[in-house]
DNA sequence: GCCCAGGTGGGTA
DNA sequence: TACCCACATGGG
């Protein structure tokens, strides 16, 4: 508990305010959260660029573009056939509960958002989390494969554990260091969530590489139980 | 050429 | 529940 918000802390001092994700709109940043499925981010750009330029990134463009068009578009990022059908599926989603209005689905409680999310063909628990967090604005703790390597070369995850466990243990963690009161509390919440992975995502990639880590200059170095 | 990258869903024992 | 596997491209 401690060293998760030791380490944290180091990360946000290290980053300062990293304003996430990187996206123009909410369902830029939902469509994101499903191309950068098991893929590096410089291939999502690349499709986010060509959607862009076919005019398809946004929800009526997205509408009423076939799956055959999408692929075409987002074929950098790999696994462009599945990730086609899973924006559609979002898509229908969006249109079905929402009448296709994020803005809409913002005024929706965290947890009936994130059930319905997890129905959606496609999005698993992080692909959710993350539009909750990032698309939403909601408080909610997003882990992927950063934070299970991060901490666990700090000790702090064995490994083993499933996604809902690591992101209970982040989210309290986290929690048990906000003070203040009623709103602004809870508006300090979701920042510090979203502000905290996004720093997991950034040190993972500049110290964290399963190759050449730069572990001489990454601010984690000094706490005592980091190994690599 | 091989490994890796900000997962998910389906199948089998 | 606990593993396998398919899905696929681009960079190091």
């Amino acid at each position: 508990m401690l060293l998760i918000n030791r380490a944290l802390r180091l990360l946000d001092r290290h980053y300062g305010d990293l304003k996430w994700w990187p996206g123009d709109t909410p369902f830029e940043i939902m469509a994101g959260a499903i191309l950068t499925q098991n893929t590096a981010w410089s291939n999502v750009e690349k499709a986010i660029r060509s959607l862009k330029a076919a005019r398809l990134l946004s929800l009526p463009a997205m509408r009423r573009a076939g799956p055959a068009s999408i692929a075409r578009c987002i074929r950098p990022s790999g696994y462009y056939n599945q990730k086609a059908l899973k924006l559609k599926a979002l898509v229908g989603f969006l249109d079905r509960e929402y009448g296709g209005s994020i803005s809409r689905m913002r005024a929706g409680r965290t947890g009936l958002l994130r059930e319905q999310l997890l129905t959606v063909r496609g999005v698993g628990p992080e692909t959710a989390d993350s539009m909750l967090c990032y698309a939403l604005d909601k408080p909610v703790f997003v882990v992927d494969a950063y934070t299970r390597r991060i901490f666990g070369r700090l000790g702090v995850l064995r490994g083993d554990e499933d996604y809902e466990e690591v992101r209970g243990l982040f989210e309290s963690a986290i929690k048990s260091y906000i003070i203040g009161d009623g709103g602004g509390q809870r508006d300090g919440l979701q920042k510090l969530l979203n502000q905290y992975h996004a720093c997991i995502v950034m040190a993972g990639k500049d110290f964290c590489r399963k190759r050449s880590p730069a572990c001489a200059s990454c601010p984690l170095r000094r706490l005592k139980r980091c190994r690599w």
